[in-house]
DNA sequence: GATATACTTAGGCAACAAGCTAACTATTGG
DNA sequence: CCAATAGTTAGCTTGTTGCCTAAGTATATC
């Protein structure tokens, strides 16, 4: 279940830009052609493309071509890596936060020991 | 609780790289001094400092000098707007799929009804 | 078969990213 | 005070990003 090297990379540079999130909510709610996806736009199609290539590189997206019309839409489950990720990120944070108040705790009972016979 | 404008292209695009994310990664472990940071990494300092400044900037690292000694921590909560726009994406694409199964289970009843009754 | 449509490719440009070295500043320890 | 330590600033190089226009290709549509 390992995912190759720069893929988190990828998903998160594509996440990176403004018009690429703008994208994927657009895809979330159904597939669309490329015209569709770039009439919201004030960008000149060939820009809107490349953006649409980057999210394709990145796996968060595919497209097909039927005709002369190109279908894009959400890879399902390509967030997953950077969920899990962020997840692990989080695990790690509150664990050390537990030892911290582990250790707090025993500090605290130590010291009460401590005063009720002094070295 | 609205964010910048910009503020999630800084997150992500601060986590879209490998040796800030490993530095996040240490920095969940407890706080560090910019030389401990830079010790795993085969890279000049100035390069790392860049990195820990792009951290920085993104809101999800801060860091404060004491002496000659910059001590860098997490700033606790940072991550919130990437899973808020994480969830939010989900919601949206849950919620399509389950107008979709709505739509199907409706058209298939329909199909049923009709065979009974046909027009 | 000409024309409109829907991309696609090519090429160019300005800004930024990520790395480096060299030189500098500000503590701290002897 | 001198030297080592910890970080910082400045300046340069190389590659990538994000945008553009102009021109090309491959389907429809009339």
């Amino acid at each position: 279940m390992n995912l190759a090297p720069g893929q988190l990379d990828l998903l998160f540079q594509a996440l990176g830009d403004p018009t690429r999130r703008a994208i994927l909510e657009r895809l979330a709610r159904g597939p669309a052609t490329v015209s569709e996806l770039a009439a919201p736009f004030d960008m000149a199609l060939p820009s809107l493309l490349g953006h649409v290539r980057r999210l394709e590189d990145s796996g968060l997206v595919t497209s097909d071509k039927e005709g002369r019309v190109r279908t894009v839409r959400l890879v399902p489950g390509a967030f997953t890596p950077v969920r899990s990720w962020l997840d692990a990120q989080r695990a790690i944070w509150e664990d050390r936060l537990d030892r911290l108040d582990d250790y707090v705790t025993r500090l605290m009972k130590d010291r009460a020991d401590g005063s009720r016979s002094a070295d």
